[in-house]
DNA sequence: CTTACCCCCTGTCCGC
DNA sequence: TGCGGACAGGGGGTAA
């Protein structure tokens, strides 16, 4: 589920919800959800507090608590993060929750368990915050940067886009439909992409984030729920053995660090 | 600095 | 129909 669009929608409803309330108590159903902190610490630390706003970055979700600590959330594959009305009645797969003092609650809500939820004060979370890239949608994310940042690697342009110390927030899904948006081939060395090519990708990228945002915060507007409806359309991610609308040649998969790649033959070279 | 595994989990899909 | 294996939008760790 969860790239920079997704995590971006969460946060945003977790926000609108949630800013301003108090955190009554903290149970954590799953032990390894707080890894490599133990239960006990997150518990604590997040109890009493309340919650003063809700913030991104990268991939990683924010909640900023009175006092100075940060719950810093991670999704992973199959995370959702939520406000439920009674914190007594939770989904089956609720890893972690929030109490709130009015009765409501926050679920983390993750199927694969793979979530991360870890409590920090806040220049711990500043330091750990700062070791992520350049954030794709923010003013500092120009050209120039990305010319930048390109000449600094080799790596296959695919790979390089999903590195989150580059660039923070692109995932598999959104990595290939930049390359495709900006006719680049995923397997291209990135310090060989030319500087103007390098230029139509930067567009790409934050096209490409801007609609997904966009889609994203629609397809979440009911707490833990996906509206098939608004489903951000793909151009090639998932798209193997369909026809390119641009040329007609048929999409194709490879595989790059271990995971698929989707591009067009015809389009991206 | 790379790449190449392995791990963490559950669920689904595909081929035999 | 049943079953084993591959694979899935995440990242961290370790070895080479």
């Amino acid at each position: 589920m969860p790239e920079l669009p997704e995590v971006e929608a969460v946060s945003r409803r977790l926000r609108e919800k949630a800013k301003g309330a108090e955190i009554r108590r903290a149970r954590v159903l799953r032990p390894r959800t707080t890894y490599p902190q133990p239960a006990s610490k997150v518990q604590r630390l997040a109890a009493g507090r309340t919650i003063e706003t809700v913030e991104r970055r990268g991939k990683h979700i924010l909640i900023y608590l009175s006092g100075g600590v940060v719950l810093a959330c991670h999704l992973r594959m199959t995370g959702n993060l939520y406000v439920i009305p009674d914190a007594g009645t939770r989904p089956l797969s609720t890893r972690l929750y929030l109490e709130l003092a009015d009765g409501r609650g926050i679920v983390l809500d993750d199927r694969r368990a793979l979530g991360v939820v870890n409590a920090f004060p806040l220049a711990q979370a500043q330091t750990l915050m700062n070791k992520l890239g350049i954030e794709p949608l923010s003013a500092e994310f120009t050209p120039g940067r990305l010319i930048e940042l390109a000449a600094r690697s080799k790596m296959p342009a695919k790979v390089f886009l999903m590195d989150q110390r580059f660039i923070s927030g692109l995932g598999n899904i959104y990595s290939a439909e930049a390359l495709y948006r900006a006719r680049i081939h995923p397997a291209t060395p990135t310090n060989q992409i030319r500087p103007a090519r390098l230029c139509r990708l930067h567009a790409a990228i934050v096209d490409v984030l801007n609609d997904a945002v966009k889609s994203a915060y629609i397809a979440y507007e009911r707490p833990g729920q996906f509206r098939e409806a608004e489903r951000f359309p793909l151009a090639v991610y998932g798209r193997e053995g369909d026809r390119c609308p641009v040329c007609h040649r048929r999409i194709r998969r490879l595989t790059q660090a271990g995971r698929s790649t989707y591009y067009c033959p015809g389009c991206q070279r």
